[in-house]
DNA sequence: GTCTATAATTCGATAGAC
DNA sequence: GTCTATCGAATTATAGAC
């Protein structure tokens, strides 16, 4: 029992350094990049010894691999009404986001890192591709719909995200559904030009 | 004169591996990024020695600078017929960053380096937000117009280019002028949704 | 679990011979 | 102009005391 109680704490007290140490992570990478960011730094945010950060991922690639280890999921996007798709999808783009600073960290390595590009691409290619295979009009298009789906949302991400151009910045999120779902909506269901 | 032409023939050598160093320094840092796109791995490629870089260009900043000293330039896009801008705009942008190594580089690197993304900044504040100020039917929404374009435009160059997605790199140049043409005429041109 | 000390690399940059 | 040798700094990663 005592032994239990002093794992339980033990455990509770190393997965809430685990959860510091990759939310200084994440801002870190989503900040600096890769190379850029250093363990050092990221242990001097978390407030604990660069040594802890090897203990718990070993090196710096699995540091990175935990620190963006979720990945966006496109719910039932598809049971929206197929006028509404594009829509729909931008705010769905927009929530994700502007809260989760892993997407901004996933893309400034992605850029540099192979592996980390790769994660990226899985998202257009288990997800997207086969999003525009059930909705557009032609199947054998799905491939090319979708690139240019991920092309929009992905521009956008890094205008106003990752270079942080003021007049990308500037825009309200309204104004980002109004203009950019029309784009995903053309691009997903308008015929084949 | 003998002196002249030993100094010419000095220039002429000197120009030819400044040539060659800028060259291997493209590409480098369009395929490594910044930080990873080390002097001794340019050198290397170029066939020269390292030291050579560091008197030619002073140090790694001067020489990525050096690398991408040009910059695009939208030609007189606005003489178009108005219906036509938006396919011009693409078709000029498949131009210019097929060819151009360096605008890869620069996004490679601006996506870390504040300096590199200032400089692709700049081409939206000079360029791209006037046009769409003499284009757009409202001059006061030029800003959120451009900045609309950019993200279409540097979003295909992402995924094409820099990601390298392969359902992007598939995309053919027709293709991309049909597709993206029509979107960047309607953030151009179209009324405020 | 936590920290100190340090090994092992790597890189940018400099000095100086030729 | 070209190259060798090297410095100084920064980094990842390891070994081991407590």
């Amino acid at each position: 029992m005592t032994d239990r109680t002093e794992n339980q704490q033990a455990a509770r007290r190393s997965d809430a350094t685990r959860a510091t140490i990759l939310a200084a992570a994440r801002e870190r990478f989503a900040t600096d990049g890769y190379e850029k960011a250093t363990i050092r730094a990221i242990a001097r945010d978390a407030r604990i010894d660069p040594s802890m950060v090897m203990r718990y991922y070993g090196n710096k690639a699995g540091l990175f691999a935990a620190a963006v280890a979720i990945g966006p999921d496109l719910p039932g996007l598809a049971v929206e009404p197929r006028e509404e798709i594009g829509r729909a999808m931008a705010r769905h783009f927009l929530a994700l986001w502007e809260e989760n600073e892993e997407l901004t960290a996933l893309m400034r390595v992605g850029v540099t890192e192979p592996h980390a590009a790769e994660r990226m691409q899985s998202v257009l290619r288990e997800q997207l591709i086969p999003l525009a295979r059930r909705i557009g009009p032609d199947p054998d298009q799905a491939q090319a719909r979708a690139a240019l789906c991920a092309s929009a949302v992905l521009g956008l991400a890094l205008t106003r995200y990752v270079l942080r151009f003021p007049a990308s910045v500037a825009l309200r999120p309204e104004e980002i559904v109004d203009w950019l779902g029309p784009t995903l909506q053309r691009y997903l269901t308008a015929p084949t030009p």
